[in-house]
DNA sequence: GGATGTGAACGACTTCACAGCG
DNA sequence: CGCTGTGAAGTCGTTCACATCC
């Protein structure tokens, strides 16, 4: 039974599960600015970039400690490693991907991965056909092996694109592996223990969501 | 420039956004019970569905008018036709894909778009190789003729999947062509003018927003 | 002056709890 | 009795406004 929020919360000062939906765009627009030359950015600035205001971006970068100075802003650099740290990505994950399809692929392709941290352990298929195949450097794995290659590889974190019929099974194989976070793509409503994470992205939605946002908006 | 919420409201009785957000979950999982054989459903087996609770689901369906009969529930096929029309699936979108990778060809092969209204009109490539090629069983073709077919086809939305720096001409070309809703996969900001809808999906941040769930639960 | 940090006001969404109907 | 519809309360997130500091 999956309660509308699980989220088991962190220590340090409380952080809200929106402020922390904007972190990783914090990071890539710091990281744009830092290469731009900016040494300290405001939060004018930052908020410009997001779209969002500025009381919301001090708001947000006040959970860091007191990292901004009055009349000048945030150093860049030193704010980029205080969201890291924040943020878990001064570490680095091992991502397995079971279901190497058009979706798997792109993903694979994303540049920007790796220089996050990530890093692509292993490919998983069912169709037998495609195991033994090659995809962006890395051999496609029997699902067989799933449990055994997750261990050996301590890969934490688990990627689905998988069709929604087998999404469960492919979850549960990843629980069972040891897997403490997954990206589930398939569109069904997956349902995991308490201690793993899951982040949903279900495509067909946004589309109808964008149907829906412009069927408002003509009236 | 873009104001955190622009969103034009439409005419019947408000309808918050978060609501509007599960409307796509509702119609899957009516559809779903409706195969199953239940003429009628109650705001508990949906709250179980979607992962939230009765009351929310009361709330959301007292938008659609007074469907549910105390004591039984909702009748199923009357729901999903109400969440239908309310939805703007009643009628028939025209889609234009800009950019034909990987993520583009996945989108393409997503079954149940037709079912939910939507058609592929016509894709588009920058690169030269790829035009007159086909995909999915329709011709790429050269961004040139963007405008043209766009306004030939009457194409309403146009789902951007290209590089980021190609994103916003792109995006721009969309809308000069005339489109009213754009689903952005770019990893950027895109400004639009506030008539043109937008949805994005940032598929390298949910892989960082799951790590850092993962982060959060593990302490 | 320009920018941060933050209490207080505001607004949006969710849950509670219960009246009322079938 | 089960289930809906809905005010009221509660929670969460955003914006305002201003004291404060460089």
């Amino acid at each position: 039974m999956t309660k509308p929020r699980p989220e088991p919360a962190g220590r340090e000062a409380r952080l809200s599960r929106a402020s922390a939906g904007r972190f990783s765009l914090y990071l890539r627009h710091l990281e744009r600015f830092e290469q731009e030359g900016l040494t300290t950015v405001s939060s004018s600035q930052l908020g410009e970039a997001l779209g969002i205001t500025h009381a919301q971006v001090r708001k947000d970068l006040a959970n860091l400690g007191h990292l901004g100075q009055p009349g000048i802003g945030y150093p860049t650099h030193e704010l980029i490693w205080a969201l890291r740290r924040r943020f878990g990505i001064d570490r680095e994950w091992a991502v397995v991907v079971v279901g190497v399809g058009n979706l798997a692929r792109a993903l694979l392709r994303y540049r920007g991965f790796r220089d996050q941290g990530f890093r692509f352990a292993a490919l998983f298929d069912a169709d037998t056909r495609k195991v033994g195949q090659r995809a962006e450097g890395l051999e496609i794995m029997a699902m067989e092996r799933l449990g055994e290659i997750v261990r050996s590889t301590g890969a934490n974190l688990g990627l689905v694109t998988v069709p929604a019929e087998a999404a469960q099974t492919v979850a549960d194989a990843l629980v069972a592996a040891g897997v403490r976070g997954i990206l589930n793509f398939a569109p069904i409503v997956l349902r995991l223990p308490a201690e793993v994470s899951l982040v949903n992205v279900d495509l067909a939605i946004q589309l109808e969501q964008l149907a829906f946002l412009v069927h408002l908006a003509g009236k």
